[in-house]
DNA sequence: GATGAATGAGTCTTCATTCAT
DNA sequence: GATGAATGAAGACTCATTCAT
């Protein structure tokens, strides 16, 4: 649809000093972005801010998108793999205790930095579309897909593919509002339970 | 968080002439919009989209931003007023009807112009119009709150305003993903029956 | 030197509205003026201020420079008559009271709508190069000139010509200087005093 | 009274290759200023006929403005600096001497790049250095006044204050407007006989 | 004559990116 | 590798002026 960018870092780093200037470089990056926003992000502002000289800062990133995808990448990581463990973590539990915690670890998620989560999911325009945002939405979807097929037993699903589609939204919902529009519900115990309950009821499953 | 800028129209068109002007630049805002995203956005490109003079367009919006936040206005209204409307409608009808029929609404009003409400929800935050977005969500949810307490005797809740912000969270979110991330599932009808079952049996009704 | 435009206006008033529109359009253009500057003087502006359509206003005024210039030439001419005036009425006082009465004019016509006057004087760049200024200053020196030949017997001059452009030069710039520099010496009769003692005594007559 | 932007440079130049690059943009405004005027000066004609990127200046300019409140203040400053130190190197002189050397000073002042001191004074209200001015007018007219003050036993003045004033104002009105609107006169040694005249008499001192 | 909508040439200004040192 | 001066394409926006109504 628009117009795309190449967006992979230029060069890997390979000794320490150069990986600590890639770090410095895109912590300066978040900054700025919470701070100003995408559109007054400025590639000389971040290189100020991370106190290098733009030459260098184009040493690591051939363009100013590659900055920010590079960034939203290492967010968007993080938070998948903390997702990815939980979800083997919880894979044998009863199921209301496996929803209770994956609600729990998305409400939270969203609570680490929520300045910068919603820079990122909100200001930073689909660079480079669909992104690994949407890659990673998609394994997210598909392992919680298997997750209700190998349980099976313990569910009463018709379709495992759009509950799992339903429920990811759900719930990724809840907390994603929350945190825009109702940061104080996410202290709120009530909301996880009954976050719970909607999941749990869906699922045929008793509550608790 | 970071600086907006003012973005209320510039004076209110008079003659029937100016009238037909506004609409039209706001057509073509739409167009270039869906056809290059906010970043390429430009006056320019607008103005003569809209075959006006670049004058003209400034007679009526300040800057670009007015121009985008007009549109989301527009389209917010919109969607909030067919709401609204629905809810009403739907009122006295069985729950699980209602609930059907809300979330029909839902999937239709983000499958009309499914590339135009992307875009305008994309940009949203940086056009500084967050703020009227929360407020259409808060009277949704409150309309939806107090519809559960009305039918308090037909639906099975703990706690109105927790199940009606999940409700209405989880059910603009699966619209919204589905139309961002999976646009052929608007189309399943699957995924209605499941969304109605998800909400109905939260809400410890019968599917049908 | 830099390009120049007409200034003469577009027709002359006829009937006495026009008269008014003409006269309200040019107070607003004072106004605008004094309160913005000329860099910020819009022909939009002046005519918003004056209560007129900007298509009136270009009945009148066949562009901007002609806006500014009336209002020059109209300043100019009224304090050019005062002095013509007062110089006819002191022609045959004592030279010491005739002198003390023109240094009492100038120091009171750049007292009268000061700010105007700085304006005028300073911010107007010089509208249509050697305008109706310099040719109103050439004229008072000559003036002048012509009365130090007249009263040759009463004051010791070797070059009229050149004490008149001495004196009027003198006399303005100190009227002018207090205004911008130090408008409270305006108000000091010590001022005058010595204004005229300088003059007087330049032109070998008795302070008083 | 009206507003006004800021002018302070945007960075001090660190590299020799840079301070040659503002050197020549300011060379360059000089001549556009000269030829054009300030409303015809744009900053990339100054830009173009400094052979400079419109980036560059705008590295060191933050505006237009900017460019010629430098000029301003340098041109200002160099004067002053000349006026201080003549008035040092003639403190010691009989009066009559000293005071023609600070008349012929001023013309001479005047007549290097007369254009260019013309356009300076004429653009310097609409560029915010009215204050500048008036500055470096006190100390001049405080400097006066000390050597008055000093050798008021060669004098006879009553209020060194305002002789002070008078005469600074007197003597620079004759060199300004001699600039402005009779060019030749500046040749013409009759005139600084006269002002000398003009001002020895008033202090009660010997012509030559 | 009056109105004010429309025009568009002309400017300012930013900022991603390059490259000489 | 690092630096930061220089570049200039690109875009936002203004405002004098025209002209259909």
């Amino acid at each position: 649809m628009y117009r795309q960018v190449r967006t992979t870092p230029r060069k890997r780093p390979r000794q320490a000093r150069s990986k600590v200037t890639v770090d410095t470089i895109l912590e300066a990056t978040a900054r700025v972005l919470v701070k100003h926003g995408f559109d007054r992000l400025t590639t000389n502002a971040v290189a100020t801010a991370a106190g290098v000289s733009i030459g260098s800062l184009y040493q690591y990133f051939p363009n100013k998108e590659a900055l920010v995808s590079a960034l939203v990448d290492q967010h968007v990581e993080t938070m998948h793999a903390e997702v990815a463990a939980e979800l083997a973590r919880v894979a044998t539990l009863p199921i209301a205790k496996a929803v209770r915690q994956m609600i729990e670890l998305t409400i939270r998620a969203h609570s680490v930095d929520p300045d910068l989560h919603r820079v990122l999911i909100e200001q930073v325009p689909r660079v480079g579309r669909l992104t690994r945002i949407a890659e990673v939405k998609a394994i997210t979807h598909r392992m919680v897909t298997e997750l209700l097929v190998r349980r099976r037993d313990d569910v009463s699903v018709r379709d495992p593919d759009v509950a799992a589609f339903l429920m990811v939204s759900a719930i990724e919902a809840v907390a994603h509002r929350a945190t825009l529009f109702a940061p104080a519900r996410l202290r709120d115990p009530v909301l996880i339970d009954e976050a719970t309950a909607m999941v749990t009821r869906y699922l045929g499953v008793a509550d608790n």
